[in-house]
DNA sequence: ACGTTTGTTGCATATTATGCAACTTTAGTT
DNA sequence: AACTAAAGTTGCATAATATGCAACAAACGT
């Protein structure tokens, strides 16, 4: 179906202003979406006018709006899984000392909703709310060898241990399937593994997954296995919780 | 300036999509902005296209989609003073007993930040993302009396209490400058008295509000005074932390 | 004070969003 | 299972509107 086309800008803006770290002028905004200014002026106010973006008192440029929070929030807040997993993500954390992570499927890739830091003191950047690729992480890997997606096209690689070989990732997804858990050796980032597994509703259908992951000097090799069994008996246990019957399977 | 319409219309349907439990059909859309169902088809799939809705799988219906997740979440973690404040929310909770909220101007209306509760057990529903009226909640009135919102026209009441006259809230905020903090005496929820002070930026300029909220029984009209005061130091102390001289006042 | 860059407005034109109608699909009822 | 009703999608002609241009205004830096 034909996307209408001012409606497409609009959002192609807010999804510019993401990536900027101090906001946009009229004029950047233009230049990107190859558009006249004129009507990228014309947009930003549109935005503007509902909340969608806002302008920086002091220099005027553009960012994003609360109106995106208020909708965010709100839907966060709607997503049940969330609140279920909440207590079973610090179990995991008590249990491997390591950051526990909760993700959902969306646009293809791995939504993060939510996020218990090991320990309180040495906070993480917070990564609510991010897509990562489902290839190269351990919880999108989970998303991909037990949900009914597609592997992408393109692998792109992130540090060189991501695996750009299709059928290479294609027999980890198979492993994966079989033991039950995932991990991400450091695919993603440098330094950092992840262990990974995956959560269902009670009509057995694929709901998410729920992982730790920690430095690589911690989270070794021959521990693995270990971290392996703890994620896969909490994610059952949350399964369980979310009326998952494990006689079903 | 003139708005651009068709993303005007999408934005409506973004927020029309907040208030409803479960979704909505293309119909219900069409319907609720007064468009044909065929123009209401081709926004929805265009909003979708960029994640911006979802579709129920089961049910087909329109939902908020994660996009809106990602770029609420990234917004909220650039307000740096949602950082600054987290320990003084503590505080103000040790302190008190009583919850504890952030909030900033956006779109002539409070819009909560961050918020930490008082006893983990007894869990409220989360504020954050949501946005109050100025003029009948503590956080709204000491935006309103120390920045330089006006008083929207209409005074809708949300309970007796609510002021609904102009001079009286104007005489309300007039004291309010006056001895620092703001009341809510249960004039946006029965039986919720709210208690809040201004934050400041190095430039001394107003950047949001604090404040506690607790049961009328608890926050008592006899000892508002005392929190109003233990309220007052803690906004100092953060704006303190911002960077804010008290020589320059 | 100057030129330079950025943002806004008026207007004619061409693009595009729109409503209608026909059609397809899904859900509910007898 | 057959039928009816409602919801959703697509093609198409037309009307609406978004667009670029140009001129203008404002802010910035030299």
């Amino acid at each position: 179906m034909a996307e209408i086309q001012s409606l497409a800008k609009g959002l192609k803006i807010l999804n510019l202003l993401e990536h900027s770290r101090n906001g946009m002028g009229t004029t950047e905004v233009a230049t990107q979406l190859e558009i006249d200014k004129s009507s990228a002026s014309r947009l930003l106010h549109t935005l503007a006018k509902y909340g969608f973006v806002e302008q920086d008192q002091l220099t005027a440029r553009y960012l994003l709006g609360p109106q995106l929070v208020t909708l965010g929030q709100h839907l966060l807040n709607r997503i049940t899984l969330r609140d279920h997993a909440r207590p079973y993500l610090h179990e995991l954390v008590d249990k491997t000392g390591e950051c526990a992570h909760l993700a959902i499927l969306a646009q293809r890739q791995a939504l993060y909703i939510d996020q218990v830091e090991s320990t309180a003191a040495l906070r993480v950047e917070s990564e609510i709310g991010t897509l990562s690729p489902l290839y190269c992480t351990a919880l999108g890997k989970i998303l991909l060898a037990f949900g009914d997606s597609r592997i992408p096209d393109e692998l792109t690689p992130f540090t060189h241990r991501t695996v750009t070989d299709r059928s290479t990732l294609e027999a980890q997804l198979a492993q994966t399937s079989k033991r039950g858990y995932a991990i991400d050796d450091e695919e993603y980032n440098y330094g950092v593994r992840c262990v990974a597994a995956p959560v269902y509703d009670h009509k057995s259908a694929l709901v998410g997954a729920i992982g730790i992951s920690g430095p690589a000097g911690r989270v070794t090799l021959e521990r693995i296995d270990e971290f392996g069994s703890v994620v896969v008996s909490i994610a059952a246990a949350l399964s369980a919780r979310l009326g998952y019957d494990f006689n079903l399977r």
